[in-house]
DNA sequence: TTGATATCGTTAGGTTCCGAACGATAGGAT
DNA sequence: ATCCTATCGTTCGGAACCTAACGATATCAA
């Protein structure tokens, strides 16, 4: 079974509205698909994995994020979960309350807190992690190894000019 | 100057606590990396572009399909924005307000309301669009042509894989 | 016709999300 | 010591977002 990669009746339509303007096609087919697939694959993993565990995405990123670089300040973990320091304070709360994370003050400096996953936060993303994984794998199935290394080196560079 | 496409060093750390669990190294880059420039452009667009029009990304999102489609039912105006029909519910209401958009009863149903864009729903749209590709051209900027194609054909895959 | 069932958009309730404003702490400068 | 300014996390108000439940309308069978 061959995979579809023609492009969709909506972006076909959607070309129409758009050619009269001028506009640069490449980049835009390649940037709302991005959209596309990381809404879909979002909206997935919440219904099917993540429901399961009472974490948001965000949660679940978060969590993520402190699973693999360790106790964090708030300010960082933000900026690395791709969230404001103000939903994180709401995002913490949740993980709190769930026994996942927890706050401790910063040593020296007063206005600092640390965040730090517990040991049932580590424990929990371990047990959720492969099976995202198993749906990160299902979605790139008709993908090539190659097809999915270049796919990340894109990315990677826009993440490069977008940040920078 | 060449594209930077190295990978990051939070990926670096990532890689570590990951690869001891039997993972899908490839599948789980390409994805993550979708995650973050999807949230990096929104993040960029919402900011400095669509806040000028008062427009959450949501908004653009479903102005934009109505631009492209013309009237549309409310959950096939759901469907193709990729959000709920709840939270449709909400975003015409808001989209109203702002008179870019206006709700008509549907003729022979009912139940059904047809969603349109205003006059100025419209103008509006063709105002933003080009300013909207300009971002879209400037996070591509340093992709060849044939990546920019090769990346949007490869998550068209990722889409058939995910919606089937 | 009447009744059972399906479908449509909205409402209800609760979380996530943002920018802006706010208190508290820190760290200089005088 | 006491300002002044910068920085940190939280709070606040409002929009977005979801699922589940709901009313209204449609459809089809008896």
């Amino acid at each position: 079974m061959p995979a579809d990669a023609s492009v969709t009746r909506a972006e076909l339509e959607a070309r129409k509205r758009v050619e009269a303007l001028g506009i640069d096609v490449d980049a835009w087919a390649a940037v709302s698909n991005i959209f596309r697939v990381a809404n879909a694959v979002r909206n997935y993993t919440e219904r099917n994995l993540l429901s399961e565990f009472n974490l948001s995405f965000s949660g679940f990123t978060v969590l993520w994020v402190l699973w693999v670089w360790g106790p964090k300040e708030s300010y960082a973990l933000a900026e690395e979960s791709g969230i404001s320091k103000s939903t994180l304070t709401g995002v913490v709360k949740t993980l709190e309350r769930l026994g996942l994370a927890a706050r401790k003050p910063h040593a020296a400096d007063g206005r600092r807190v640390l965040v730090q996953a517990t040991r049932k936060g580590t424990s929990t993303m371990r047990r959720i992690f492969p099976r995202f994984n198993e749906v990160e794998a299902l979605v790139t199935r008709d993908l090539s190894a190659q097809e999915k290394e270049s796919l990340a080196r894109s990315l990677r560079i826009m993440l490069h000019s977008v940040e920078g």
